[in-house]
Parts: structure tokens; C-alpha cells; sequence
RNA sequence: GCCCGGGUGGUGGAAUGGUAGACACAGAGGACUUAAAAUCCUUUGCUUGAAAGAGCGUGUGGGUUCGAAUCCCAUCCUGGGUACCA
């Protein structure tokens, strides 16, 4: 009895992680297991998670699956031998974190320490194999000296300056916010309604890269709906920019720049207009201009003082409407007509000029000419102030349409000599023809504006600008960067459109490089800047001297394999592309895109308890019942009460942690479901089922491995190549090698709930197997199980790195998988010696027969069509044709 | 409106021109147990049939093909992005 329980001690034939797990962590600690190697002649892999805010909520399980499967591929690339750089830091400047600290009252930069320290006890909790040598957060003077000097950078190529704009103010943050951070007229981040604000605000030009930023999405790898919603944002049009002259002024002078223009020197007036669609150009009936419109100054002089009076009303009208309210869908049109008339330069014909809120003065010329027969907008303008309607393009088939016929499957009519030419062909000729005239020119316009970047909030990295007393901007010196954040008791914002740094006389009084004194910059810049470069960073994370080395950068970038959510394609994706381009034209990176794989997971969902609404009860937007805790939910009776799934979050209250599912499932059993669940990009619905699933799942490999143990060789690879093969043996060499090359394959293509499955099916098998040979194992059986048993166990490694290690020590052997080689994959030894091929009768299956693996065709031919089966099916009908696919099916066509 | 995804058993999903439903979860029946848990075995798309089998079946309707979940056309539903961008 005694000896019994003794061997069960040493006997490890279930998943038991709570004995195990936290052990091996320690030991990966002590052994410094994930510090980055630089083997040489090694091919190299950096593999990355998106940069998370720490957040004091800390992981839910849905963080997690972002981090593991990036953690599986990275084990298996070290396995095969690559030199794997698989690093982890901290967004730490920014909105959120200022907030958070601002509500506990506490520093953000220790806030941040303590937040980001949780994160990574959570992420080692489930073991993921970060290199923390080189983690750092953006806040860190160390790391924001250089992105202050990547400012500088920017700042000295061009790509950074300052200008009164109007801008996305939040009065919730109390700062200003860049285009991509609008969603819907609203802050993303704050919820709040944007207003516009006019203030001297930080840009950078992305709008010079907008073309490039188009062009390089081609060559890469990542999910293409991200690729099209940026070539989506960026918004590139093909069209013609042309010049409109007033009719009440004289002639003027015809430009040849194609810029914007209004000429008053002689009182000729002029505006351009952008359109992709001059083929219609005969159909313009008017124009119109945007209420913000320079030229609205000069056309005051034109007209009666009834109709500037009008202008002047419907200008002030325009500008007391929010953003979020003249964006409103559906809203009816607008506008005043200016008593100004234009020439239309196609055919001399005089036009009036309208405006409207319904021409955006920040795009294109902020002016167009309007085509109601062949555009909606335009179409609805005319109709509501009766203005004339002209249709100029006609169906190819010329049948009768309803206007406005928008299509440009059509020819011209109405358009004088470009009559009968279709749209592609007219577009080319009226281009040409007024480029000819000099008063246009064939362009190209994008959507894209320059990339705000300044917040009026403390926490953000400053801009290294000292504003000298004679209105000169000057560069701090390089030696003196970084410009540190002063450490201050209150940094809450100040509303007044600065920052708060601005009221820190010490922080903004400075001598400039003549020896004046001058105010710094008080802005800081959004934490979209950090996040721009933070994977540069990595490759080089404790150089002094400069923010990397070239020899760091060339080796490592770009990212091999980025992985985050979709939620940032506009944002971070964007911005981090582009100044990844800066670099590479400054020549200090060798690659024009940072990450040449991009790879979105899906989320988590949780069940989640709604109670039915009372009658007359308030309901947040787009829900249909009361968002009520798990606690309260078992209260409330059954009929009142439903569930929805919904993403884990903590104002959902149906967060499950990592530090729960480890403890009640364990740390590899919470890896393996959240890589079966679901394909890696769709969202998965937690499920204790599931992860109890995986406890079992890991048990039997336990399981198998101990029973496999009497029969294991340890030295099978000595001997194995001399053996001969029986049947058995070959069998499970076969299930071996296919398993190898469908678990490796599967991981390489993030289809990791099919590298768990292709697991599991070989468990299978090999049980099968053995339960089939415990009896007689032959020699040959024996060795091919050894094989078996330390495949298993290394293909199982990146998924299950716990238990692969504590297996590994149970058949003897030292050290971690980590450190083994990945197994290595015989198509050979993979190869079936027989299969079962299917037979059809005109499509329809009706037998499967199992034959020899390279049967001929006419042997298949034969086989199948004395199949039993096959044969009734096959009465009174004449074969007409018999298609045979080797090794796979034979289809008998017979009527 | 426009641009991207997606629609397959009770559930998550597999199969991307060649045996639909792999692998799991859940269910049902059984073994072990005083009992339960755990574990193991059998079974599980629908209809029909005692069974062998037959028929149907991947949102819907058409098409291409010897053969379609997969390719093409149309259409419905659904998730996400975006919107007066000329």
C-alpha cells in the first residue's frame, strides 16, 4: 500500500498546474529562458504585440488572447532555430492614463509603474515569453528623449509645424484631438461632442506621404479590409482642378499654378473647384462656395447690400452650427444664392453662384461647380431652390433615366463637340483641353489631412520648441533633450485652450541659444507619437547615444509578425507607417514599412445579464434591457432577466481575469482554449465548458505519456534510421510526420485552433494505436512511440509550455523545449501507403473503397466500378465518361 | 448610401473545386462507484425505414462544372468601417 502511494507521487498521468506551472516560470526566470539570442548566421524573427496602455483594470482574458498566439508562433520560430526578438512595453503617456491618475489622485508616473507592473505579473502568470530586458514605457525620459528628437527630426525635413487651425476641441479632456480620434462628431476616447476651437496647434505632414502611404499597402501582408479602410481614409481621387471666373468682374489673368486662387488686385475675381467628374461639365447650372470661403470678402463688392446682408446671415448661421449637427445625416440643404454670377469656361455660359454648408471648406478648393443632373447632393440643391436642371450624360443604350443619373457607364449629349464620347474618353479630352488653355489641370486630391498633434495635457511628451520673444521658433539643442516633464502636484487641464505646463513658470521660462529668454512650447504631443516608433526602440531598447543603431534596426525590422486589434487601422497603423518612411528617407532605418505582417484577433465575449426594461424605463443607446451584475442577476426572476453577449469589460462588470481562469483551469489549459475556440481573427464566447474541455484534453496527453513510458526508448534517434518498419511502427511514423507538418503549418498561418485540433486528433491515434499493440509491442513499435512521445511533446510546447517542460522531465530529460529543436518533418515517412478513394455515380457518392496508394487509373477505374455499391447505381445506364483524381476519387458519369 | 468581413448540426467550428459536419462542447445510453465527481465505452445533421439503405442538406434564387460550402450573377440577413470628400 505504502509503495503504492509512493509511485503515485512520482506519477504524473493528469494535468495537475497548480503543481507545476508557477515552478517552471520561476525556473524560465532563473534561467533567463527568454532573453533575446544572437546566434549567429541565424535567421531572425520579431514577432510583437501592439503597445497596451496599462490600464488599472489590468488583463481580462480577452488581453490574453492577443498575447498568446503571438507567444505560440515566437516558441515555435525559437524552436526552429531562428533568433526570435519578442519584446513587451507600455504606452504610458496619453488620455487615459492622465485621467485615471487625475480620479485617484495620484502621480501618473507611478500610477503607470504599478499598472504596468500588475500587466506584466499577468502576462507572466500565463507565461508568455516576453524578453523584459528590453521592456520600457513611453514615459520614460530614456525613451521620450527620443521621441523629441524624431521631432526634431520631422521638424528640420518640413514635416512639423505650427499654425492657427480649427481644430477638434473636447471640452470633457479640455485638449484638442486629431482627425482619427473623431468618431461621429464625437471624442473616442471622452464620448464628448467635438466642438471646433481656433488655436495655434502642432501638425505633421502626412498629407506629403499620402501618395506613398497608398502605394506601399500592396506589397503588404496583412488583412485587407485594414489595407482598405486606410486607403479609405487617405481618400485619393483622380480629377481636374480648373479656374471659374466671376461674370460681374472683368476677364482676369489666367493662372498656371492650379493652386487655389482668388485674384482681387484688378477686381477680376476667380475660383478653382475640384471634380473627378469634368466629362459633366456642360451640366454645371451653378456653383457654389463654402461659407468659410476667402472669395465670399470679395464678392461682397459685386452684389446688392440685400444680398450681402443675406451672405452675411447665412455665413453666421453656418458658423453657430456645430460640427456633429451640419455632419447630421439626411439634413436637409442650405443656402443662399450671392447675387454673383460664374462663366462656365466650357461654353461661356453665365451660372449663379451659391453658398452652402454643404461644400466642406477643408476639402479640395472649399468650392465646387455644381452638376445637378449628374449628382446627388447637387441634385437635391437644385430641386429644393429651383435651379436649373441639365442632362449630359446618357445611358450607352440611350434609355430614358430618371436624373440624377450618376452612373458613369454613359456617353455625352448636350456637350457640344465631346458629344457621343463616352465618360473615360470625355474626362481625358476636357482635361487635356483645358490644361491646353492653361486654365486647369488634371489632379489628384486626398481625403487625408495633416496629423494633429498637440494636447493641451500634461501627461504627453513635450515639444522640444522654445518660442523665442521676437515670434521665432527655435529647436531645443539635441544635448539638451530631453525636455522633462516637470514633476508638479496639479496637472489637471486648464480648459483655457494651454496646457497646464503653461502655468509653470519654471518649466516655460528658458534662455533660448542667443542668450534671450524665451517660453517653451507648453503643449505635449498626442501619445500617438510614442507608439509611432516604440518598435524601433526594441531592437536597440539601451542605447544612450542614439535612439538605435543602424546594425540593430537592419537586423530586426521590419516586425515579421504584428498582432493587435483592428481597432487602430486608421490610427497608430497609419501614423507608425509613416513616420517609418521619414526614417527610412533620413536613411536611418533600411525599410519603408515597419510591419510587413499584420495579424487581428478576435475578442473575448462574455454572457452578460440584462434585466427586461419597465414600462417607460430609460435604455442607454442601442441596448434593449438594464445592464445588471452577475450577483444581481440571480435575483431577479427568470422572466424578466436575459443575456447578451458582449465584450468583457469593466463597466460591463463580466471580466473574467487571467489570475481566475488560471486558478480554477490552470495557465496552459487557458492558452490551449483560447487558441481552440475560434479561428484567431473572430471573437470567441467564453466558455467554463471550454476550458474544462482543455483540462481534459491536457490530462490525456499526461495521461498517454505515462503509459507510454514502459516502452519508451530514450535513445530511439540513435537506432531509428537502422530499423525496419512493421506495419504498427509505420503506422504511427505516418500519424507522426503528418502531425509535424499540419501543427507547424497551422502555427505558421494563425490557424492555431487547428494546430490544437491536429493535436488532439494524434492523441487520439496514438492511444488507439497503442491500446491496439500493449500486448506485443514490437521493437519497431517501440521506437516509433518514442518518437512519438517527444514530438508530442514539443509540437504541444508552444501551446502548452508549462506542461510540455514538466512532460519532458518525466521521460528523463533535462532543461526546457524551448531549448529543443522544433521536430523536423519527413514527407516519407508522412506518406500513405494505402487510402480510401471515393466513388461517385454522376457526382453522388455511393461507395469508398480502400486501395493502394499508387494504383494507376485504370486500376482505380476498375476497382471503382465493381465497387458493390456502385454497381446498381450503375443498371441500365451507359458510362460516358469516367474522371479519376489519384489517390482521391473516382466519378463515373453514365446516363 | 459607399467600402470591407461573415452566414455550415443543439453550440464553437473543420473542409477554399473532389467523401460536408474534422476536432471539441453539450445531450442520450452504458461501464466503474454504496453514491457522486473524475475516467472509459457507445451514440448524436434532418426525413424515412425494423434494418440494409434511400432521399434531403452549407441564408435564398439562378448559373458554370463530370463534380460547388468553395467559382460567377442576383438577393436577403448580419458584424465592422465610413460618410454632403465634389
Amino acid at each position: 500500500m505504502l509503495a503504492h502511494k509512493l509511485n503515485c507521487n512520482v506519477m504524473a498521468d493528469r494535468y495537475e498546474p497548480a503543481s507545476f506551472e508557477a515552478a517552471w516560470q520561476k525556473r524560465w526566470k532563473n534561467a533567463d529562458l527568454f532573453s533575446t539570442r544572437n546566434n549567429e548566421d541565424a535567421p531572425k524573427f520579431y514577432g510583437m504585440d501592439f503597445f497596451p496602455y496599462p490600464s488599472g483594470a489590468g488583463l481580462s482574458v480577452g488581453h490574453c488572447r492577443n498575447y498568446v498566439p503571438t507567444d505560440v508562433i515566437c516558441r515555435m520560430k525559437l524552436m526552429q532555430g531562428f533568433n526570435v526578438l519578442h519584446p513587451m512595453g507600455f504606452d504610458a503617456f496619453g488620455l487615459p492614463a492622465e485621467n485615471e491618475a487625475i480620479k485617484n489622485k495620484t502621480h501618473p508616473a507611478q500610477m503607470i509603474e504599478k499598472y504596468a507592473a500588475t500587466y506584466r505579473r499577468q502576462m507572466d502568470l500565463i507565461g508568455v515569453s516576453y524578453d523584459w530586458s528590453r521592456s520600457f514605457s513611453s514615459s520614460d525620459p530614456t525613451y521620450y528623449q527620443w521621441t523629441q528628437w524624431i521631432f526634431e527630426l520631422l521638424y528640420k525635413r518640413g514635416l512639423a509645424y505650427r499654425r492657427l487651425a480649427a481644430v477638434n476641441w473636447d471640452p470633457i479632456d479640455k485638449t484638442v484631438l486629431a482627425d482619427e480620434e473623431i468618431i461621429g462628431g464625437r471624442a473616442e476616447r471622452s464620448g464628448a461632442i467635438v466642438e471646433k476651437k481656433w488655436i495655434p496647434q502642432w501638425f505633421f505632414k502626412i498629407t506629403e506621404y499620402a501618395q506613398r502611404l497608398i502605394d506601399d499597402l500592396d506589397d503588404l501582408n496583412w488583412p485587407e479590409g485594414i489595407k482598405s479602410q486606410q486607403r479609405n481614409w487617405i481618400g485619393r481621387s483622380e480629377g481636374v482642378q480648373f479656374t471659374i471666373q466671376i461674370a460681374n468682374s472683368a476677364p482676369s489673368a489666367i493662372p498656371d499654378d492650379g493652386d487655389f486662387l482668388v485674384k482681387s488686385s484688378r477686381g477680376n475675381l476667380a475660383f478653382d473647384v475640384f471634380t473627378t467628374r469634368v466629362d459633366t461639365v456642360f451640366g454645371m447650372t451653378f456653383c457654389v462656395l463654402a461659407p468659410e470661403h476667402a472669395l465670399i470678402e470679395n464678392i461682397f463688392g459685386l452684389v446688392t447690400a440685400e444680398d450681402g446682408d443675406r451672405i452675411r446671415a447665412y455665413q453666421l448661421q453656418a458658423k453657430a452650427l456645430s460640427d456633429t449637427d451640419r455632419q447630421a445625416t439626411n439634413r436637409e440643404k442650405t443656402g443662399v444664392f450671392t447675387g454673383a454670377y460664374a462663366i462656365n469656361p466650357a461654353n461661356g455660359g453665365q451660372v449663379p453662384i451659391w453658398i452652402a454648408d454643404y461644400v466642406l471648406a477643408t476639402y479640395g478648393t472649399g468650392a465646387i461647380m455644381a452638376v445637378p443632373g449628374h449628382d446627388e447632393r447637387d441634385f437635391e440643391f437644385a430641386k429644393k431652390f429651383g435651379i436649373d436642371i441639365v442632362q449630359v450624360i446618357a445611358p450607352s443604350d440611350f434609355a430614358p433615366v430618371e436624373l440624377p443619373y450618376v452612373t458613369k457607364d454613359g456617353v455625352l449629349v448636350n456637350s457640344m463637340e465631346y458629344d457621343g464620347l463616352s465618360v473615360v474618353q470625355a474626362q481625358a479630352a476636357l482635361g487635356i483641353w483645358m490644361e491646353g488653355l492653361g486654365i486647369g489641370l488634371r489632379k489628384i486630391q486626398y481625403r487625408l489631412r495633416d496629423w494633429l498633434i498637440s494636447r493641451q495635457r500634461y501627461w504627453g511628451c513635450p515639444i522640444p520648441i522654445i518660442h523665442t520673444k521676437d515670434g521665432e521658433m527655435q529647436m531645443v539643442p539635441t544635448d539638451c533633450l530631453p525636455v522633462e516633464l516637470p514633476v508638479v502636484d496639479n496637472y489637471e487641464p486648464s480648459g483655457d485652450g494651454t496646457s497646464p505646463l503653461a502655468h509653470i513658470a519654471d518649466f516655460v521660462n528658458v534662455t533660448d541659444l542667443d542668450g534671450m529668454l524665451g517660453a517653451r512650447e507648453t503643449d505635449t504631443m498626442g501619445g500617438f507619437a510614442c507608439s509611432s516608433w516604440y518598435f524601433l526602440r526594441f531592437c536597440d531598447p539601451h542605447n544612450k547615444k542614439e535612439p538605435w543603431s543602424l546594425k540593430a534596426a537592419n537586423y530586426w525590422m521590419p516586425v515579421d509578425c504584428y498582432v493587435g486589434g483592428s481597432e487602430h487601422a486608421v490610427m497608430h497603423l497609419l501614423y507608425a507607417r509613416f513616420w517609418t518612411k521619414v526614417l527610412y528617407d533620413a536613411g536611418l532605418v533600411s525599410v519603408k514599412e515597419p510591419f510587413a505582417r499584420l495579424e487581428n484577433q478576435g475578442q473575448v465575449l462574455a454572457l452578460t445579464p440584462y434585466r427586461k426594461p419597465k414600462e417607460g424605463e430609460n435604455l442607454n443607446l442601442g441596448e434593449e434591457g438594464v445592464l445588471v451584475s452577475y450577483k444581481d442577476a440571480a435575483s431577479i426572476p427568470e422572466e424578466d432577466l436575459f443575456y447578451r453577449w458582449a465584450r468583457m469589460s469593466k463597466s460591463k462588470g463580466n471580466v473574467v481575469t487571467p489570475e481566475e481562469a488560471v486558478a480554477l483551469y490552470g495557465a496552459d489549459a487557458l492558452r490551449m482554449y483560447l487558441l481552440f475556440v475560434a479561428p484567431f481573427s473572430a471573437d470567441v464566447q467564453w466558455s467554463n465548458d471550454g476550458m474544462q474541455g482543455q483540462v481534459r484534453f491536457l490530462s490525456k496527453i499526461f495521461k498517454l505519456i505515462e503509459d507510454l513510458k514502459p516502452i519508451y526508448y530514450a535513445d530511439w534517434r540513435d537506432v531509428i534510421s537502422f530499423e525496419e518498419f512493421d506495419d504498427a511502427g509505420k503506422a504511427v511514423r505516418r500519424h507522426t510526420h503528418k502531425t509535424i507538418r499540419k501543427a507547424t503549418e497551422d502555427i505558421e498561418k494563425f490557424a492555431f485552433n487547428t494546430y490544437v485540433s491536429s493535436l488532439m486528433i494524434y492523441v487520439n491515434e496514438l492511444n488507439d494505436l497503442l491500446k491496439k499493440h500493449v500486448g506485443n509491442p514490437s521493437r519497431a513499435f517501440a521506437l516509433a512511440m518514442s518518437e512519438a512521445v517527444e514530438s508530442l511533446i514539443l509540437l504541444a510546447s508552444p501551446g502548452a509550455p508549462h506542461s510540455a517542460d514538466e512532460l519532458w522531465g518525466t521521460i528523463g530529460k533535462g532543461g526546457f523545449t524551448l531549448n529543443e529543436m522544433w521536430p523536423a518533418f519527413d514527407a516519407k515517412l508522412a506518406a500513405d501507403d494505402t487510402v480510401v478513394i471515393a466513388v461517385q455515380v454522376n457526382g453522388k457518392l455511393r461507395d469508398t473503397v480502400g486501395m493502394n496508394a499508387n494504383a494507376s487509373n485504370a486500376e482505380m477505374e476498375e476497382v471503382a466500378k465493381t465497387a458493390p455499391k456502385v454497381l446498381p447505381h450503375l443498371e441500365g445506364l451507359t458510362v460516358r465518361k469516367v474522371i479519376v483524381i489519384p489517390g482521391k476519387l473516382v466519378n463515373i458519369v453514365a446516363n
